[in-house]
DNA sequence: CGTCTATGTTGACATACGTCGAACCAGGGC
DNA sequence: GCCCTGGTTCGACGTATGTCAACATAGACG
């Protein structure tokens, strides 16, 4: 077991304020514990109306959408609510109250951390 | 290096077998169908112990690996092939059997197609 | 103050999910 | 044939999750 030096290839290309959360998964195992934080930003995606939700702030002009403009997902506002908590407790969204109406907006570094993890894990295969 | 013409932007710098599954986040917001289809393959990695073992898989000698070599996730035998089975639906891994083991590898595709919908989604914020 | 609209919270419910032990297949040696 | 090892499937159990209706909160506007 020889030491560890390159600990700065974990990061290969990041951009501005990404959160170097975990290497690309074909670079090593994670371990239990960055499996864990990891899994629940995907976990967060992994319900087919938060991604919908999801997708509506992130394609809303300026990265930014109140919830009145994308509470047509199907389900009822409550659960409109719940998931959007729910994608703000796992580090993807940030809310901030406007007046009347509170606004939605993605966190990009988190989204660039989760892409990276896939995209620079991409094997030779 | 096939796919040079730039008519969709779905797809600005596909690798060589990349399923264009949905759009990035930011291009436009998800139909209900494609939510659904791209929140199962989140949500296979939403599990620890999935993500782990997929990472186990991905980080191994040419993408494949034993179940012998990545059981050891703290979970019991049977409960590692449930969860790589579901890998396997999610169209994450693929198995084949070669004599008494049975090697898992990784979709580089599919991979591929998720980091793509994260990364080229990093908006202009 | 009162009321109306826009969101969030609570409680309850049905379903899905992760986990295990035990039973069950598949090959390889003997 | 028999048994042994590697993996999967089955059945059951407890917990987490998505959903809703009902209620609560936060500003705006009279």
């Amino acid at each position: 077991m020889s030491n560890i030096e390159a600990l700065p290839l974990v990061e290969p290309q990041v951009a501005e304020g990404v959160v170097p959360c975990c290497p690309p998964l074909t670079e090593r195992p994670l371990t239990a514990e960055e499996a864990e934080r990891t899994a629940a930003m995907f976990k967060a995606l992994g319900d087919p109306v938060r991604l919908r939700l999801f997708s509506l702030v992130a394609s809303h002009e300026g990265g930014e959408a109140c919830v009145c403009d994308i509470s047509d997902v199907g389900v009822s506002q409550p659960t409109v609510s719940h998931h959007l908590k729910k994608l703000k407790e796992a580090g993807l969204l940030t809310s901030e109250r406007r007046g009347t109406w509170v606004y939605y907006r993605v966190e990009p570094s988190v989204m660039a951390a989760m892409g990276q993890m896939l995209t620079a894990a991409t094997p030779v295969a």
